[in-house]
DNA sequence: TCACGCGTTGACGTTTACGTCAGCCGCGCG
DNA sequence: CGCGCGGCTGACGTAAACGTCAACGCGTGA
């Protein structure tokens, strides 16, 4: 059983992916409604491959990183259009290098920001440090994982 | 004049910041709707300060990593409360350090990102250049600032 | 056999972040 | 005096990314 798990032949049911991933049903249907999915049918139920699996993980870390839904499209689709076409592929660096400046760009934005994120919690410390160091040992509470959360399947977020 | 141009008292219209943001009135009404910004008003219009103006700087900074405006409210309000209130600062904190960690991962998923994209370059780049050195050429053709997008205010992007 | 659980397809609702449009105001000018 | 410009206030529209709900199919275990 647990050889079987490795082999690239393995494919998952939707449930399986949503457990793995954290996201709902809904969400993979939709991606497959915008093109961005296309499992396998078995009958009516969506058999998804290791492929797919892949996608899905790319469009996950789209996500992550702020690109919409259409951008990932297109990039994936220039990404399975590898077998010619070399216009195709010409097209495909362009994009491809106006990603990178466009992530470069939102790469610096972040490091402004968690520069003046750590530098305000700088100065909060030490204004806690001197005037209250009770609630600076209260602000130090991690969140770490709640396990009410476990349960659900998907966490709402920033929708 | 050019003196008049750096003193703190120096105000702004709602179309003189939105030509330097390159941003669209409405969405400067919006913020204010959404509680992001107050400016002074001189009758009806608003008046910006340069405060106003930092303000509109974060939001937009804000927008660009990907957090929504509910975020960046609260945000703007806890750097607005560094008046008093150690429970506030306390938790401030907490908020600051959660925001740390979520920009922290964000940046990882970029970089992982960017990895990818330059790999993909690479192997386009290779094989174009085997292929189709011309079409290669013509790839290289940076945007280079459009000369017909700065009559626009705003550029829709993916919004 | 029949209720359960998992899965499917519509179809409508929702939130976010504005765009767009209509209608009104004050003011500088030809 | 009209009118064009910049600004203002609603009010409605919209695109993205799903959530939610209803109604159905299909295998299966008590």
């Amino acid at each position: 059983m647990a050889v079987e798990l490795r082999r690239p032949e393995r494919t998952f049911t939707i449930r399986q992916l949503c457990l793995e991933f954290r996201c709902t049903p809904r969400a993979l249907r939709f991606y497959e409604d915008k093109g961005l999915l296309s499992p396998a049918r078995q009958g009516l139920n969506r058999i998804y491959s290791y492929k797919d699996r892949a996608r899905l993980q790319l469009i996950l870390r789209g996500k992550r990183v702020g690109l919409s839904l259409a951008e990932i499209r297109e990039i994936l689709q220039l990404y399975g259009k590898g077998d010619g076409g070399a216009a195709q592929n010409a097209k495909a660096l362009r994009k491809f290098r106006e990603r990178i400046v466009a992530f470069e760009q939102q790469r610096a934005d972040i490091d402004e920001h968690l520069a003046e994120l750590r530098e305000a919690c700088a100065r909060l410390e030490a204004f806690l440090e001197k005037s209250a160091p009770d609630l600076l040992a209260s602000a130090a509470e991690m969140p770490a994982r709640s396990s009410t959360t476990d349960r659900r399947m998907a966490s709402p977020r920033h929708a």
